[in-house]
DNA sequence: ACTGAAAGTGTACAGTG
DNA sequence: CACTGTACACTTTCAGT
């Protein structure tokens, strides 16, 4: 299905969405076009979904990134609390998980102001959240791709 | 510092890294040239760090991603155990934050059988690990970028 | 700070092995 | 079928307003 010169190539796109195809070309020993014919099929095949700039939101004023467990009050509910966790802006990941919680979230806050609003006004009003239980993020120590 | 058309330059580039400034000088009203200007500007500002292609982890058989909660037996360790971690590739994310547990990281493993490996002969063998709580993701029901 | 024209890439297409 | 070389479109740079 995909071979040792696919995953190189996914190897840089996933550091480096901008990366030139002539460098990948290089790195590859292929010609830019073989590149771009190849990040193509891979697109295709939607094992490349998108891209995205990657964006400093401390800089832009969101201070506090956390972590919500999140604990229902009734069972199988997990697809509508999500839905109307989508609707919170703040939300940018929700992971329905094994363990104590049934929802685990990563939350962006601009302050821990910001995050206390969230969870009182926005998150424990939906309908079947029982409990919540914050981790707050004093420092991510590191981010990274997976290698391929 | 940055203008409301800075935010919709980010809030394009943040889905899209790749979306052309033709595109985004039309939503903007702008010439392609200037927004070009105001990008290469968030970049010198370090408010763009950079970009990445989205990938589809579990089509390439990574299917077991979750959240991993680390406890110490020492105070005051955290950088050591984050750069520890940092060593072993399936770790993607580590967090240092309140609450139980001190650490809080992302793991992203082939399946069950792996993630057993990572968590016994990787994480549990670090100095200064008391003991782990795995949150296994059945899930991943959203992510998104944040609106500026 | 923005625009409009030149140089340098990325992309599409016809052709080769 | 995977790859190459060429032609056009786009991004990027630079002088000018």
């Amino acid at each position: 299905m995909i071979d040792v010169t696919d995953r190189k190539i996914l190897n840089i796109l996933s550091k480096d969405a901008k990366a030139s195809l002539k460098l990948i070309g290089n790195e590859c020993n292929m010609s830019a076009t073989a590149v771009h014919l190849r990040v193509k099929k891979l697109e295709e095949q939607k094992i490349i979904t998108g891209s995205k700039s990657v964006i400093d939101t401390y800089l832009l004023g969101y201070q506090t990134q956390s972590f919500i467990g999140i604990y229902f009050n009734k069972a199988n509910i997990y697809r509508k609390v999500s839905q109307a966790l989508y609707e919170i802006d703040e939300v940018v990941e929700c992971n329905y998980t094994t363990g104590n919680f049934s929802l685990l979230v990563k939350v962006i806050c601009r302050d821990n102001k910001h995050l206390t609003e969230v969870l009182s006004n926005k998150i424990q009003t939906i309908d079947g959240v029982a409990r919540t239980e914050t981790f707050i993020c004093l420092e991510q120590t590191f981010t990274r791709e997976i290698e391929f």
